[in-house]
Order: structure tokens, then C-alpha cells, then sequence
DNA sequence: ATGAAAGCGCTAACAC
DNA sequence: GTGTTAGCGCTTTCAT
């Protein structure tokens, strides 16, 4: 049995309302009585039920955080953790706990239970979970949300937050010019998705020359990667550098150029988008474009918690800043 | 403004209780009012208020999942977001949420919050969470929860997941061994940890010839690692494999084993703990102990909830199988 | 088969 | 400064 309000009042002899006052400071109580319902509290071990206190504010100090396992892709995932782990440090900051939910394609109902069955207080979820149906449901009942990437669907009071990867592709480029390369290629994975076409974006507003290849991880075997290199080392001057869409790509790449014995980064230079824990111990360690996915989801809370106190109602997107890191794989200049 | 139980029983002209019958499955009702109130739920849209529920019931319907986001190390947190999915899917198909929370070393209090507020209705949390104010808290209050990893503290009534060390030790010996390999030695980064411990004796017991050194990543340089395989490479006779606790053990044992021109598989065969998603990519690509965190995070929820049910009381340990994943890295054999 | 009423633990409006 | 009262939305005896 554990304490409960009432435990405390009668144990002091006051009112319960007395002590909820002293818990929540939202009436001057005198120091003794004060003095005496903080021991009671101690003594008696009490802690509030923050269900009941939930049921009559009417929030439920809880934010819900859609994540996307039907995402069989372990990269991916591996770097939404960090997403995850800002969210949790932000929310605890103010006083929130974190509600975790899976997507599944099948239906949204566990995501829109989570808002009607009053559960949280607000949501984050990744963009590819954002159905209209759910768009529908959360902006007509005024509830706060803030998306994980850039949504294709351009509504009016979507908040979003998104990693800068027209930003990326333009400061790969610069770096691979300023370690002396002429011909960067950006390999991208697909066309479809807004985050690799801001990523073409970025590439062709740097790069007069807009060599763009399509090789998706899965349709792409590793022979096509290859023929592609074979391609690219006919015609070097053409090319001399590759930026990729993402790490795999770039392990692909490495693997088919050094299996042709040309040098990263002498002969070619390498930059990948996505700073994996093995970057760095790749031979040669990779360059990176660093993309701040604990930047990302501690941005994401922190709108999140806007929209929940209500504040600054009209926040669309926000973009994070990305960051290159330099490794060998584009060491062209010997320092 | 929601509807509530209220709404719908005037809407068709019956009692709150009547409703929260049908609800509920909690009396049988005659099939016209069932109908009504059915359909008015609907046009209502009214979903129940799962707050109001908790605290009659006195249960959440949530369990509470603690994260160890203080553990820097980025590729433990990426296999631990497979337990994370796990059991949030677990959670899911009996009809429960899944809270995260930080574990913060400086206090467990965020943690013990959550069971003294009543947040959820029981807990799985990693080992090197489990401090033992904690433990207490939640025996004594026989507060259900699950331990991720073998608890060094052995008390009666903990029920703790683990992954079977032993058992990966031993397969990857006989993995080696099978391959041709004659002499393994095993690279563990410390021998504090109770999983090291297990994998060291999983080793001896396969291996006549105990030989395991200790190289943690992070006080043990790349020089180290070099002078290691120096070492390995003047005995050959006796060292002809290496079995990697971990993943960035394995690469810098690759990297300094290449640089050596000493060919793997052929000269020196390589296993490592753990199948990190690159792992496939390396060259040669790698061999694994593959231990299977989803799975492990699956058997925690499955544990916790009969624990929440109240059934099987005393379930202490529960080991996970690992599986070999033979790559190119073992393949002495040209097969 | 259904209604009436009490109560889960807490807060807030209104008294004094 | 503190007690009284009502009520958040729901479930659950106890009636009938």
C-alpha cells in the first residue's frame, strides 16, 4: 500500500488540499505546516500518483516518439538512436517522459491511439510515418507535432526539422576542390526521396559538371558498382572523386576501386554522406559529411515543447547543420 | 472537446456504467443497446481516456524501458536499439506502451520515479543500470522487472536476459577449428565485465591451449594492437586465429594485420563478438558471433509480462543462443 | 440487462 | 493560510 495524499493529510492533521498546495507551491502555507507535510512526506514514503495528477490538469507530462522498425535498414537505425537519446534528454530536462511507438505500415492506429486515448501531450515521428490521415488528426484537434525530415507534403502548419543536406553536398564538393580534385561524382541511391534530391540539389549548385549516378543498394549488385568504377577510371580526368549518398554505397565503392589496385585517396577521392562509427577505421578512413542526428532530435523536442506551451504557433522547418570531416580518403595534397 | 463515457450514454439514453460495460466486455448486454452505443461511439468518435482507466485500474498498461545513453560507445547503442524494437513489439501485441528513460549515473532517480509515480506497471533495465537502492526499491515493493545482462549480484529473486558468452566462445572456436585453424587466441578488451568473464571461459574450456590477451580499445593504441600481431606473426606455429571480443578490436587486429601483408584467411584466421552491419562490408568480410539483440530484447519483454501477470514467479535467468556467421575471414579451407 | 452511487488520487474554485 | 466541495473520466459494487 503505498501513501497517497490523503495518508499525508491525516497524518499531519490538514486538509488534503493543504498538502497538494505545498507539493505544487500554489498557495503560501505557513512554515510549520509546511515543515510538518514535507516530513509526513518522507516518513511516509509518498510519492504523487502522476496519473490522477494527469487526469485532472490534462496532461500527461509524457511526449510520444514514433519510430520506424519496419525500417530494416540497421544504418539507419543506428543513427536514430541518437535522435532518440537527445529527445529523452530534452523531455527529461522539462519534466517529460518519453512514450516510444512503432510504425507499421499496416496502419497508423497505434500512433493515433497514442493522441486520442490522451496518452501524450505531443509527438515526434519520421516523416515516412506521416500519413494524411494522421496529418488530419493531429491538426484538426490543435495537436502539437514536430515531423523528423523534410516532408514532401508542404501543408501550411507542419512543423518539421531537418538535416541540411543541400548544405552537405555542397560542402562535400568544396572540400574534395580545396583537397584538389576538378570532378566530383555524387552517387545517390534514388531520385524519389527529398532528402537525396536536396543532396542533388546541393551538388549541382556547386559543381558545374553535374555527373549524378543512381545506384540503389539493393537493385545495384556489386558488378554494376563495379563497371561503374571501371567506367569512371576510363575516363579519369573526367572523374576524380565520389561523393556518396550514404555508407554503404561507399563501402561498395572502396571495396570495387581497391580491388582495381587504384589509390584512394591518390587517384580518387572518397566522401560518403554519414559519419558510421566505422568510418574511421576503414582503410583509408573515410571523409565524411557528419550529419548530427543528436542535433536533430534534441531540435525536434525542443519544437516540440513550443507547441506544447503553446508559443510561437507558426514554425515550419528547421534545418541542422551538417559538418565534414576530413579523413584520408580525400588527402589528395600530401601535407 | 473529446467525447467521454458521459457524451455517449446520453447520446443513447443509458447509463455511463452501461457503456463502460460494452467497453469493457465486463457483463453480457443486450445486443440493441450494444448496437447503439457501438454506433455512437463511432460517430462520436470517442476513444476512451486510458489516464482515467490507469487510475481506477490501477495499472498503466506501460512498461518502462531504461536506456544507458551515457554509454558513449556508439556500437553498443546500435545493437541495443534492436532490443528496443523488440520490445516495444512485444509490448505492443499485448496491448502496452513502451517509456524510455536515461539512465543518468549521477542518480537513478528519474528511474525509481517512474515506479513510485505509478508511470508504469514494470521495468526492464540494463545490467550496469541495476545499482542496488534500485533493486531493493523494487523487491521490496515486488514491483516487477527484467535485467538485460547477467547480474554480477546473484540475489534470489532477479530475473535477468542475457546472451549465451560461453556459448559464442565455444563456437567460435569450433568454427576455427573446423576451418583448419589448429591454435586460436582470444582478444578480450577487459576481464572486469561478467560477459568478458563468460566468453573467457566458454575459451578455456574449448581450447587446451588458453591463450587470451587483454587489449581495451581504449587505453590499448593501434601501436599495441601492431606489436600484438608482431608478436602472433614470429610464433605462426602457435597463433593462427584470433577470436575479437568486439567489432573495433577486430578492425584494428584487420588493419594491423594487413599492413603486415600477412594474408587473412589464408595465414591468420579472424572471428569477432557481434555482427555489426558492416561487418559483411570489411575485406575480408568478417565472421561473426552473432548475437541477436532482438531476440534478447523479445525474451526480456516475454518475461517481464509474466511477471506483470503474476505468473511464474521464479524465473531467474534466461540465456540467448548466438549463431556462427561464417564469412570470408574463416575460410582457411579453399572449399 | 441496466441504473445509481461511490470512489481511484489528485487539483481548483470557493469559502472563511 | 487553510478547510470544504466538486469533479477529471472511468470502473465497479450494489441494487433492481
Amino acid at each position: 500500500m503505498t501513501a497517497t495524499i490523503k495518508d499525508i493529510a491525516k497524518a499531519v492533521g490538514v486538509n488534503p488540499s493543504t498538502v497538494s498546495r505545498v507539493i505544487n507551491g500554489t498557495a503560501s502555507i505557513s512554515e510549520e505546516t509546511k515543515e510538518k507535510i514535507m516530513q509526513a512526506m518522507k516518513e511516509l514514503d509518498y510519492h504523487p500518483n502522476s496519473l490522477a495528477r494527469s487526469l485532472v490538469n490534462g496532461n500527461t507530462f509524457t511526449i510520444g516518439l514514433v519510430i520506424d522498425a519496419g525500417n530494416k535498414d540497421a544504418f539507419s537505425n543506428a543513427f536514430f538512436i541518437q535522435s532518440v537519446i537527445a529527445i529523452e534528454s530534452v523531455a527529461q530536462s522539462k519534466g517529460y517522459s518519453v512514450l516510444i511507438t512503432n510504425h507499421s505500415l499496416s496502419d497508423s492506429n497505434n500512433i493515433k491511439n497514442l493522441v486520442q486515448e490522451r496518452k501524450v501531450d505531443g509527438i515526434i515521428l519520421p516523416v515516412q510515418c506521416m500519413t494524411g490521415e494522421l496529418i488530419d488528426l493531429m491538426t484538426s484537434s490543435n495537436f502539437p507535432f514536430v515531423v523528423m525530415g523534410e516532408p514532401q507534403d508542404k501543408r501550411a502548419d507542419i512543423c518539421w526539422v531537418d538535416v541540411d543536406n543541400e548544405q552537405g553536398s555542397r560542402q562535400a564538393v568544396e572540400c574534395l576542390i580545396k583537397s584538389g580534385y576538378k570532378s566530383p561524382m555524387l552517387l545517390v541511391e534514388n531520385r524519389k526521396t527529398i532528402f537525396e534530391n536536396k543532396r542533388i540539389k546541393g551538388f549541382e549548385d556547386e559543381c558545374k559538371a553535374q555527373k549524378i549516378k543512381t545506384c540503389s543498394i539493393h537493385t545495384f549488385s556489386e558488378e554494376k558498382i563495379e563497371k561503374l568504377i571501371d567506367e569512371i577510371q576510363k575516363k579519369e580526368r573526367e572523374t576524380d572523386s565520389v561523393i556518396c549518398s550514404n555508407n554503404v554505397i561507399a563501402f561498395k565503392v572502396l571495396k570495387a576501386i581497391k580491388a582495381r589496385k587504384i589509390c584512394v585517396p591518390k587517384q580518387i577521392g572518397v566522401i560518403t554522406f554519414d559519419n558510421y562509427p566505422l568510418a574511421e577505421y576503414m582503410e583509408p578512413a573515410l571523409s565524411v559529411v557528419d550529419v548530427d542526428t543528436y542535433k536533430m532530435g534534441e531540435t525536434a523536442a525542443e519544437l516540440l515543447f513550443r507547441s506544447i506551451r503553446g508559443k510561437e504557433k507558426k514554425i515550419k522547418g528547421r534545418l541542422v547543420d551538417v559538418a565534414i570531416i576530413e579523413r584520408e580518403s580525400t588527402e589528395r595534397k600530401t601535407k
